[in-house]
RNA sequence: CGGGGUGUAGCGUAGCCCGGUAUCGCGCCACAUUUGGGAUGUGGAGGUCGUAGGUUCGAAUCCUGCCACCCCGACCA
């Protein structure tokens, strides 16, 4: 029997499913493409929120809350963005049930809904037609407002955390009184969830702009981070989007400039979803499970006591105790695991594989001789320490970890990111070891679309750093002045 | 929504062709011995075989419908 997870060089998609459930993160719910997220996993994402949370509230961000169901004829409002989510949204037609004289429960006719509500995709039509009422005057802008919540598209096809038919996220709506000032909320956001992907997550991505095919629906421009799996494929793990006064003229959102003119509202929005929990999971587990960077991770020292006896465990008791106060004062969230209903081999199995970042060994051999066992995740080592100063060593090695972990998966991109220029070696390197390929590209959609089905491949996004090079489209051969990133995506 | 596959105990499965109410492993419970890398022994509990029909004396097994899940595609945060 394997204990580990099933090996990813089987079928990579297996080795997600297995080690999502495995690490006690999610399950699939009894409703259609739905996740339960598990107690463990959940504690994850509420790291996330609370980390993102306090630099939406340092950006100046307020969070807020609107309604999960939006009336059909909003979603009309905007031509793009109904075209764009029309073929995923669930429809309510009916507000109750009644018994059919049989004893079976059916839906009553009569309460049909005069007009069908649409459980959000996303929340921008109820948003825009809220702010119409908030909005008089440049004296009322910027209005920058966050909400969390959970939204569902109506997907094809799922899989836990990465595309699910309900999703949990966060979602940005601002309100500018210049195009200017929206485009740099814009850019600040993107900034936002790049660094923390980076800084937290520990996880590199690349900041750029989406194509005009791959834009969100009713957005100008599209910002994006774009991560690397350790399969080789691309996931966007986070959107910011400039709209323009799209909304706003959908929805007559007007202000009085200053000069006293009557003038459309420019807006943003931006999100993150539950899929940095994909993003996260795949781009740093081995085989022995999760691996989470310190920072990020709910429990970030495991100790593990080892006794025989009660009085040996007593003991430990005690230098545990002064030991997790130690480590408390310092910040650092430790659980001390003294099941006696579990032998220890198991349990450093067990917290290996949900990821936590270092385990402290403590057993009478140690208490004997003043040390510990210290082991950390990233790269599975372990050695014997002194007790005294530990908690010390602890901080810096969770630092260590962390930034381990950065690197790692930056070397790996840095391994995965190939300039090609013609579109054989494209094809070449995306059948091969896949990630990013940096290539010349004409420009047009009709481009973009051929090559995505003859190689799956998609622009994941024009990288914001681009240099400014002349080239031809690898393609059609005609003349480009600048690469951008191809690769297949999640 | 198209193609393929699978539904049997909490999990993973055998049985299905060739009909006679179910196999094995893990896990679970009890006791004992154990405890520095997923313990061992003995005993025990747990199943409307996805679901609704049909054929039959009798269905996990054959037939039909439906549902769910997984994989590939299209779609997508």
């Amino acid at each position: 029997m394997s204990k580990g997870i099933t090996s990813r060089a089987e079928d990579y998609s297996q080795w997600y499913n297995d080690l999502v459930i495995k690490a006690d993160l999610a399950e699939n719910s009894a409703v259609r493409g739905c996740m339960v997220i598990k107690p463990y996993g959940y504690a994850i994402w509420e790291r996330m929120q609370a980390i993102l949370d306090k630099r939406f509230k340092e950006t100046g961000h307020s969070n807020a809350y609107f309604p999960l169901f939006i009336p059909k004829s909003f979603f009309s409002k905007e031509a793009a963005h109904v075209e764009g989510f029309a073929t995923e949204c669930a429809v309510v037609t009916h507000y109750r049930l009644k018994n059919d004289g049989t004893g079976k429960i059916v839906v009553d006719e009569d309460a049909k809904l005069e007009e069908e509500l649409i459980v959000r995709p996303t929340s921008e039509t109820i948003i825009w037609n809220t702010y119409r009422g908030w909005i008089e005057s440049y004296r009322d802008l910027p209005i920058l407002v966050n909400q969390w919540a959970n939204v569902v598209r109506w997907e094809m096809r799922t899989r836990l955390f990465l595309r699910t038919a309900e999703f949990l996220w966060q979602e940005g709506h601002t309100a500018h009184a210049t195009k200017e000032e929206a485009i740099e909320e814009t850019e600040r956001m993107l900034d936002v969830y790049a660094e923390f992907a980076e800084n937290i997550l520990a996880v590199p991505v690349i900041r750029g702009r989406k194509t005009e095919n791959e834009r969100f629906a009713g957005a100008l421009d599209t910002y994006c981070i774009e991560a690397l799996m350790q399969d080789g494929k691309a996931l966007q793990a986070g959107t910011s989007h400039f709209l323009g006064q799209n909304f706003a003229k959908a929805f007559d959102v007007k202000f009085t400039s200053k000069e006293g003119k009557l003038e459309h509202v420019w807006a943003t929005s931006w999100g993150v979803s539950t899929r940095l929990m994909g993003a996260l999971i795949m781009a740093h587990s081995d085989d022995q499970g999760l691996v989470l960077p310190p920072k990020l991770a709910p429990i970030q020292v495991v100790i593990v006591p080892i006794f025989k006896t009660e009085e040996e465990k007593a003991q430990i008791d005690v230098f545990v105790d002064q030991l997790t106060n130690e480590l408390k004062i310092k910040n650092i969230s430790v659980k001390y695991d003294d099941r006696d209903t579990q032998r220890p081999g198991f349990k450093f199995a067990e917290w290996e594989l949900k990821g936590v970042p270092v385990r402290v060994a403590v057993g009478a051999r140690d208490m004997q001789n003043g040390t510990v066992e210290l082991a950390r995740r990233d790269t599975q080592t372990k050695e014997t320490v002194a007790q005294e100063g530990l908690a010390g060593n602890i901080e810096q090695l969770l630092h260590e970890i962390q930034e381990n972990i950065y690197q790692k998966a930056l070397n790996f991109r840095a391994s995965h990111f190939t300039e090609v220029n013609s579109y054989d070696e494209f094809k070449e390197v995306l059948e091969g070891k896949g990630g990013f390929i940096s290539c010349h590209w004409d420009g047009t959609t009709e481009t973009e679309k051929r090559v995505k089905e003859e190689t799956k491949a998609t622009i994941r996004c024009i990288p914001l750093d681009v240099k400014e090079e002349q080239g031809v489209c690898i393609f059609t051969g005609k003349p480009s002045n600048r690469r951008v990133l191809f690769a297949k995506a999640y």
